[in-house]
DNA sequence: CACCGTTCAGTTGAACTAAGCAACGGAATTCGG
DNA sequence: GAATTCCGTTGCTTAGTTCAACTGAACGGTGGA
């Protein structure tokens, strides 16, 4: 995505200022060197292709529930458990999408909402899933607050009867909306039913998390749990064809090194098969070779893709997240940076060791004090750094340390080589420089 | 040595507040005749 | 007099604060073998 190019053309940018005969050449070069893609986007992870592979039995299972709509009866709720990558979005969207052609085809009465809750500050409360939902029934309402839920509730009834079809509401990444927002409204959702008279509603919840619905309170978890699908990661052979299958659209012939693709499938393998990234480190190693001007796509490039996605992944997360929230992960990483001296070298080394929120709260307020920003209670950094963890930034264990308390033990899941590059984003951010 | 109350450093839940917004209704203003 | 505009009130969400009860294991003292 843009997202890649930006932050790797910084990075370029701030490693060689050249000058502008050198640009011409460069793009000379780039103009007649050979174009390595056909078609990037079928790469991208909101592509959907004309055949999934490796997955027609959750597509049948999908297909089998969902199928009594047509017959414009009610389908049953679902809820599809699946680590990231696995296809749920993918298999899901082509299933209904199959639905909606037939749908329209035979004049079918058939809706279909598809709302990502992960989707900070758009659907992850209550209020603001209605909000969407609303939306793309096509009621607008553009105020983001003031209305009360129960309002919203209210529109949404009457919306969805208007509607006078079969309407089926699928929410993805499920297990954010409840761990944020708490499990009323999936149990709101689920009894929408029985007030509607002319059209009938339909939940699909696609989660990663499989221990999620254990915290729903069990009157809406029995309704909501109609069927239940599984989808299980790919393994090395899967995830190779199907990046086989793709690169044979995204690359122009021949400039995939053979030894790419096996490559590519063995790093995801090795991480729960995680499709999705398989594609997005074939996509940017692509991209790596075409931006060296090589002709062919070789392993090599893989290697540096696989570090810089990761790299970007976290970077993006940590750049789009709220002021306060950058404060605290910036002291998070700050106090648990420790100068170590080896006593018998003398030589200072820097050290890694977890943190607690204590220490992180004493820097954080001295910090916010520095930069004239408002500080923040004690009570809130400790549900900031709730809030860090679910983003995957930090993870942390409460650890009672007898008599001397207890206190959150916050460490960093990140590869070391990228401490410094966090900070120096984050300071940037915070103008800290 | 085993047992038990104490203690620390946060954690966590609940009640509350401020800011931002919409809707409502009445008061003030404008308008056209 | 009717239509508009303006303004204050009410009621809502969200982000944050304040208060206070709660937590869990190490510490340190006690008693018992």
């Amino acid at each position: 995505m843009e997202k890649d190019l930006l932050a790797d053309y910084n990075e370029d940018y701030n490693k060689k200022p050249e000058c502008s005969d050198d640009l011409d050449d460069f793009f000379e070069e780039f103009m007649d060197s050979q174009p390595i893609f056909k078609d990037k986007s079928v790469l991208q992870s909101n592509y959907l292709p004309a055949k999934i592979q490796h997955r027609e039995v959750y597509l049948k299972e999908i297909a089998k529930i969902l199928a009594p709509a047509l017959r414009k009866e009610r389908p049953s709720n679902i809820i599809i458990y699946g680590k990231t990558g696995t296809g749920k979005t993918l298999c899901t969207s082509y299933v209904l999408n199959k639905m909606t052609n037939i749908a329209t085809a035979k004049s079918i009465p058939l809706k279909i909402i598809s709302i990502n809750c992960k989707l900070k500050r758009v659907a992850d409360t209550e209020y603001r899933i209605l909000l969407e939902i609303l939306k793309e029934l096509g009621v607008e309402k553009k105020a983001s607050t003031g209305y009360s839920t129960n309002e919203l509730y209210k529109d949404l009834y009457v919306a969805l009867d208007d509607q006078k079809r079969n309407i089926i509401l699928v929410l993805d990444e499920i297990d954010s909306l409840i761990k944020k927002a708490g499990d009323e409204i999936l149990y709101n959702l689920t009894r929408i039913n029985p007030e509607l008279k002319k059209s009938e509603i339909t939940l699909v919840g696609i989660t990663n998390d499989l221990t999620i619905m254990d915290t729903v309170d069990a009157r809406a978890k029995s309704s909501l749990n109609e069927e239940e699908i599984v989808f299980h990661p790919y393994d090395a052979m899967m995830i190779q064809d199907i990046l086989n299958d793709r690169a044979e659209l995204a690359f122009q012939p021949n400039v995939l090194d053979e030894a790419v693709i096996p490559k590519c499938a063995a790093y995801m393998a090795r991480e729960h098969g995680d499709a999705r990234r398989a594609l997005e480190l074939l996509r940017f190693a692509g991209e790596l070779a075409e931006r060296d001007g090589a002709d062919k796509v070789r392993p090599e490039h893989i290697d540096n893709a696989d570090k810089r996605t990761e790299r970007n992944r976290i970077l993006d997360i940590i750049k789009s997240q709220p002021k306060q929230f950058q404060l605290v992960n910036y002291s998070i990483i700050k106090t648990s940076l420790k100068e170590k001296v080896n006593v018998v070298t003398n030589k200072k080394s820097q050290i890694v060791e977890p943190t607690t929120t204590g220490a992180v709260y004493d820097y954080y307020n001295k910090l916010a004090k520095d930069l004239r920003m408002p500080t923040l209670s004690l009570r809130r950094i400790s549900d900031i750094i709730i809030e860090l963890e679910v983003s995957g930034l930090i993870t942390f264990k409460i650890l009672s340390k007898g008599r001397y308390g207890r206190t959150r033990f916050i460490s960093i899941p990140l590869p070391k080589t990228l401490y410094t590059e966090v900070l120096n984003i984050l300071a940037e951010d915070l103008n800290l420089v």
